[in-house]
RNA sequence: GGGCCGGUAGCUCAGUUGGUUAGAGCGCACCCCUGAUAAGGGUGAGGUCGGACGUUCGAGUCGUCCUCGGCCCA
């Protein structure tokens, strides 16, 4: 049969979407067509939002996380400009510190350089070449995502720019007192001879010698003390040489017990804590004890004992000092003390006038310090101090436990406690941490958890160690007075020392004379110039100030700063301390942390659980746009799972919205016409159309709703519900018959297409942050020109376009249509019928429901081919009968009807 | 080992101040259509709300313990 009067959808937006292909293709035409550009140009003026990139690390290729963040970020900006704001997002890169020296360090382990024999400037210069190479992968890797920003004008941690206002932020700390030079153990891992940070530190299983070790009471108030040997418990032998004192806590109960000689002790009187005598008399395979007597650990009070190398030269008192931190948990009871090796140690110690000592050297071998055993490195050791003991008769006992042990994260080599000299800032000082606290109370979180998290953090850190022994990062400017160790403190040295990193960078401090920096006033004979670095952490909690306050595009404070939610501790923390000791009050008004993308169990991504996804598999295998699709969809507040199943249910989400898209671009011959939406005369619409345009406006409220709490999963699942109920299920499988069938002057026809060029113009846009490459391609289908999707902003839907009477009205409707559709499967599942426009329905309904049908086109609602209502006169319920109809099937329109109905060219002859 | 957060259908998520037979979409099964066709429509089956105990007339929702997972810390 003739199909001229029909009018059956036609598109070129394919069903298949290519993204591997296509997204390509899209990025390319928005560099030639410098669409970021022309969307800042075109934004001046508005409202700035401003997300505050946290840098990462310039090393090694993305990965989940990475991109789950990027996408986020993306967004997050993109949801803020087509609301009407001047969006921009600058993103940045952290470029010091460890992970890349190492990786040059091992370059030259490869080639068999040294690198104590290349110049320090030639050193940092491939760092910092390497640092720029990762920097131009992570730009394409992160523009294939779809993100968007001023990747043009990134900013580094190692611009010049950068370095040297690190130098000013660090200038204020020292001017005001804030930095001090401290003398702490901190953890340093004698491989790569430097200081670690927290965040530089695993924990791994190790092996450690374990010694229970007698120091002889040599002078104490108590008479029973006398003559006895405080046993103490530790898992680092090699600290004994370093001991100075002996902790034990005053509310703990000890006991006095004398035992059997054993092969290495031949004392009779030991002490240890009561609670732990009898795994003690275990551990050490003591055959006969007695126990003499009970005491308090008050009673240790002025009680000193003797090194157990007395007779090697350890010459001094060992005295006993009370101390909360001493425990029942394992061990005796009593805890023997080396201030140099560890912070409750060394915190103890110093509360008593014992001075932490240079014990060992940066490779950890033992100094002058520690007689009879200098020059040995601390992990050899154990078994020469264990021999020693033995040949004093001062071990009760040697074994191995394995725990979990501090390790460097690079070299996974054991980590110790060194003493060394450090510059803190201090928390307390210039009440640090009463201003971040204050600040974090001023900071709205998402979610709300966050805020609990940080100020926790806060509340309890001790004084930021920012000094690092190390080659690349930015250079501590500080000079020490060589006759009053001293640093000096002068705002214009501090000034002169930017000025010339904004021209050069950092590395002339290295090389260059001092007297450039110190200027005529100063000798530079009277001073020593530091070698130190600034720790990375310091870096990019500066990032405000070279960033967020130098660029005019930009703002001070940032509206959000937005990391994982590791970054309590690390960005998030390290910014909030910085921007407060300088300037009073955070550079964020927000906070928005994520978790972490963990595998479809729930667990950890590791390489040996072989869990692993990588955003470029997702890419090649699905595209960017799926991958945003289950950023969008996942509840960020928790960690996101996500593996191959998962992707697939998400592609198939996706094709759901592109067919919905696919459907109207059809219909419209891709020929999208925009409505002015305040002049839609709707009062001349039919109900379905009215009702339609109702739920968009319902939709556009909750997307901005959404939109304001970063309710994205919400927002996606709506968006993905309004396309597959109320449009496919409903108003498009209703409105398929007027238009294929109606003439093309059609009223009805032509407010329909009205209608789907709104919904088309509405979808498009609030999906458009989401999905960045396929509303592209439509919007690109639709305007044959050089314009973007991501110029526009979000349609003003009209108030007059809600209206609760009808939404209610046509909520209880689909009530009725569902009953009907219930009663229309028990025909179809008998084989009596099969599509729905086979039956005849009738309807029995009460007054109010039978009103409710009035002046519908009730054929059409129920895409049946007869519809006949009777109102109830004694039940109250809908019943629903359904005959097949009898009758010939219009060609035109395939309903089965007894003659020919108003349409000019019915197929009913 | 400690602190914090979390565990609702196969999947992604809703479940207001504790209150009737725990919801949605997707997926799945079956059916229909063949004028959105590697599409579309209809119907339906899926959950002892991680486990145990407790508070209460009543608990997915409150408490305790356990378990699994994540982050942070040691």
């Amino acid at each position: 049969m003739s199909k001229e009067n029909l009018h059956l959808p036609k598109t070129a937006f394919s069903m298949k979407a290519d993204l591997f292909k296509k997204e390509p293709e899209i990025l390319k035409k928005w560099e030639q067509n410098k669409i970021f550009e022309k969307i800042r140009k075109n934004s001046k003026g508005r409202e700035k939002f401003v997300l505050h990139d946290g840098p990462p690390y310039a090393n090694g290729h993305i990965h989940m996380g990475t991109a789950l963040n990027k996408i986020l970020k993306d967004m997050i900006v993109r949801f803020h400009q087509m609301n009407g704001k001047d969006s921009v997002y600058v993103p940045g890169w952290d470029c010091h510190g460890l992970p890349i020296e190492w990786k040059i360090e091992e370059q030259y382990k490869k080639n068999k350089k040294n690198k104590d024999e290349v110049p320090i400037k030639d050193f940092r210069k491939e760092c910092r070449e390497f640092a720029k190479r990762w920097i131009e992968i992570h730009i394409d890797e992160f523009k294939r995502l779809g993100v968007t920003g001023d990747f043009e004008n990134y900013y580094s941690t190692m611009s010049f720019t950068a370095e040297a206002q690190i130098v000013r932020e660090l200038g204020k700390f020292l001017l005001d007192g804030s930095l001090y030079q401290g003398f702490k153990p901190v953890f340093w891992s004698t491989v790569e001879k430097t200081a670690l940070a927290d965040a530089e530190v695993e924990y791994h299983d190790h092996t450690s010698n374990t010694i229970f070790v007698a120091f002889k009471v040599k002078e104490s108030s108590k008479d029973f003390l006398k003559d006895t040997n405080i046993i103490i418990w530790t898992t680092t032998p090699w600290t004994i040489p370093a001991n100075k004192a002996l902790a034990f806590n005053d509310s703990i109960e000890y006991a006095l017990v004398e035992i059997s000689n054993l092969e290495h002790f031949k004392e009779e009187k030991i002490v240890v804590a009561s609670n732990l005598l009898d795994s003690i008399i275990k551990s050490c395979a003591i055959e006969k004890f007695k126990v003499l007597k009970t005491f308090s650990g008050l009673d240790f009070t002025g009680t000193i004992c003797e090194h157990p190398f007395k007779k090697l030269g350890y010459d001094f008192d060992v005295p006993m000092l009370e101390a909360r931190f001493v425990t029942l948990e394992q061990g005796t009871g009593i805890v023997h003390c080396a201030p140099s090796h560890g912070p409750d140690d060394f915190n103890l110690c110093l509360k008593h006038n014992i001075p932490s000592k240079y014990t060992i050297d940066n490779a950890g071998y033992y100094t002058d310090e520690i007689p009879h055993f200098t020059k040995t490195h601390v992990f050899k050791a154990d078994p020469i101090v264990i021999d020693k003991l033995k040949e004093f008769k001062r071990l009760l006992k040697n074994d191995k436990l394995q725990h979990s042990y501090p390790h460097s994260w690079r070299s996974k080599a054991p980590l110790i406690y060194r003493a060394t000299p450090q510059w803190f800032i201090s928390m307390e000082k210039n009440s640090l941490r009463e201003k971040a606290i204050k600040a974090i109370n001023e900071t709205t979180f998402y979610p709300s958890k966050g805020k609990e998290r940080l100020l926790s953090m806060v509340e309890g850190r001790p004084d930021w160690c920012v000094s690092r022994q190390r080659s690349w990062g930015v250079p501590l400017p500080i000079f020490i007075n060589k006759k009053t160790k001293e640093p000096l403190r002068d705002q214009k040295v501090v000034d002169r020392i930017a000025e010339i990193y904004e021209k050069e960078g950092s590395d002339c401090w290295f090389t260059d004379d001092p007297k450039i920096f110190l200027g005529k006033n100063y000798n530079a004979d009277d001073y020593e110039k530091l070698t130190d670095i600034v720790e990375v952490w310091f870096d990019s909690g500066s990032t405000h100030s070279f960033v967020l306050e130098k660029r005019k595009d930009l703002k001070w404070p940032a509206d959000m700063y937005l990391e994982g939610s590791d970054q309590h501790r690390g960005w998030f923390h390290s910014s909030l301390l910085e921007s407060c000791g300088t300037r009073g009050r955070a550079p964020f008004e927000s906070i928005l942390s994520h978790g972490f993308v963990v595998d479809g169990k729930g667990m950890k991504m590791s390489k040996s659980a072989g869990n692993v996804i990588s955003p470029d598999d997702i890419l090649k295998n699905y595209g960017a746009d799926i991958l945003r699709a289950w950023v969008a969809s996942s509840d960020y507040a928790e960690d996101l799972r996500i593996d191959n199943t998962i992707l697939a249910q998400h592609a198939e989400s996706y094709r759901k919205i592109r067919n919905t898209f696919r459907f109207i671009l059809g219909n419209l011959q891709d020929k999208f016409e925009q409505q002015d939406f305040k002049k839609i005369d709707i009062n001349s619409f039919t109900e379905l159309e009215r009702y339609m345009l109702g739920r968009l406006s319902d939709l556009n409220n909750s997307i901005k709703n959404n939109l304001k709490n970063y309710n994205f999963h919400k927002l996606y699942k709506e968006l993905l519900n309004f396309c597959n109920l109320e449009l496919s299920s409903f108003y498009f499988d209703i409105r398929k018959d007027v238009l294929y069938c109606d003439d093309l002057d059609s009223k009805k026809r032509k407010d329909c297409i009205i209608v789907l060029n709104i919904i088309l113009e509405c979808l498009l846009k609030w999906l458009a942050p989401i999905f960045v490459f396929t509303t592209e391609e439509i919007f690109n289908l639709l305007n044959k020109n050089e314009n973007s999707i991501h110029e526009t902003a979000y349609p003003e839907i009209p108030q007059n376009w809600k209206d609760e009477k009808l939404d209610k009205k046509w909520k209880n409707l689909s009530e009725i249509k569902q009953v009907a559709n219930i009663a229309i499967e028990e025909k179809r599942s008998s084989k009596e019928i099969g599509s729905s426009l086979e039956a005849d329905i009738l309807i029995y309904l009460n007054a109010k429901e039978f009103k409710l049908l009035d002046g519908l086109d009730l054929e059409e609602y129920f895409i049946t081919s007869k519809v006949s209502k009777i109102q109830n006169q004694i039940e109250d319920k809908i019943k629903i009968e359904v005959k097949k109809s009898i009758g010939s099937k219009c060609t035109l329109c395939w309903k089965i009807l007894n003659k020919k109905c108003e349409r000019k060219y019915c197929g009913i002859i």
